[in-house]
DNA sequence: CATTTACGTTTACGCATGTAGACAATAAGG
DNA sequence: CCTTATTGTCTACATGCGTAAACGTAAATG
C-alpha cells in the first residue's frame, strides 16, 4: 500500500476548505459548509465544487459512510505550508533568506516559548552555518553578481 | 509628489521579470530578454507581454529614452516579498507562526551573521513576547478551539 | 411506495495567467 | 527617402480559478 502523494497546488479558495479538514480530521461537506458560512460568503455549491476539485487532485480522500461522504486529507498542513514557504524562498536570493526570516519575526507576535524554541534552533544551526551563503540565482536576477561585471 | 503604490499581485512569470528589474535598476526589454533567455524557455514576445502587464498594473514604470523604453520598478523587492510572506501567515493560525518560522530556519542555510542578527531580533522580541499567542482563526479552521466543544 | 431532502456531479462562465504570434511605429542605415 | 531592424501593442488561446446553478441519485419521511 504505497500512498503516492505528489505536490498539487492548493489555491486560496481551496485552502479555506483544507483548513477545516486539517482542523477537524474527518468532516462532511455539510460541516465544512457550516463552518465557512460566515467567513466566506459562499454558496454551498461553491464549497462542493472546491471539494470535488480537491478530491480530483488527490488532496482529499472520500469514504462513503451511509449516504454521505467523509472527507479526509492526504496532505498534512505542515507539508502544504512547507510547499508554500518553499515557493517564497525560491523567489529570492539565498543570501537574503536570513533577512526575510528576520522581517517575518519582526512582523509577528511570538510567545516566550516560541522565542526560546527559535533560539534553540539557531543554536543548532550554528554547527552548520557558513561564512557566506551561496547565491544560486541566475546572473542578472540578483545583485550578488554585480561586482562580476563592474556596474 | 505622492507616489501611490498599491499592492498588485505579481504572478510567478512576472516575478522572474521583476527580479531582473530589481537586480539591475534600469533595464530595457532587450536586457531582460537576454538575461532570462536561458533560465526561462520563453520567446521574446512572452517577456514583452509580461512587461506590458506589469506596466499596466503599475508595478513597473517606463521612460522612453530614444527609441527604447527603460523599465524601472515602483515596488521594491522587500515590499513584494513582504506581501508574499504575509499571504502565508494569513493562511495559518497565529499560534503556529513560531513553528513555521522554525521550520524555515531549519530548512535553509544561514551564515554566522544571519544567525547573530536573528538572535538579536529575538532578543528584542522578548520585550513584546506574550505568554500565549492569540488565535484569530475562524472557529473550525484551526485546532485551538477544539476544547471549546469537546470533540 | 411516493415525495421531499440532501449530497455529489456536471456544466457554466468570466477573469487571470502562461505563452506567443501578428502588427504597428519608429529609429537606423544605406 | 526607402528599407530594415527593433521594440512596444494588440490579439489569441488554452488552462486555472472563483463562483455557482442545474441535475441526478439515493436516503429519509410520511
Amino acid at each position: 500500500m504505497s500512498t503516492i502523494v505528489v505536490n498539487p497546488h492548493i489555491t486560496d479558495a481551496e485552502w479555506e476548505v483544507m483548513r477545516v479538514v486539517w482542523a477537524n480530521g474527518r468532516v462532511t461537506s455539510k460541516e465544512i459548509i457550516s463552518i465557512l458560512k460566515e467567513k466566506m460568503d459562499w454558496k454551498p455549491a461553491t464549497i462542493k465544487t472546491l471539494l470535488g476539485r480537491l478530491v480530483e487532485k488527490g488532496v482529499l480522500n472520500t469514504e462513503q459512510e451511509g449516504r454521505k461522504f467523509i472527507y479526509t486529507t492526504n496532505i498534512e498542513e505542515k507539508e502544504a505550508v512547507g510547499n508554500y514557504t518553499d515557493d517564497i524562498f525560491n523567489r529570492i536570493c539565498r543570501k537574503n533568506v536570513g533577512n526575510v526570516v528576520g522581517s517575518i519575526i519582526e512582523d509577528h507576535v511570538l510567545s516566550f516559548d516560541d522565542i526560546q524554541r527559535l533560539e534553540e534552533i539557531l543554536e543548532m544551526k550554528k554547527a552548520f552555518a557558513v561564512e557566506e551563503v551561496d547565491c544560486q540565482c541566475t546572473e542578472g536576477q540578483c545583485e550578488c553578481h554585480l561586482h562580476h561585471h563592474g556596474g
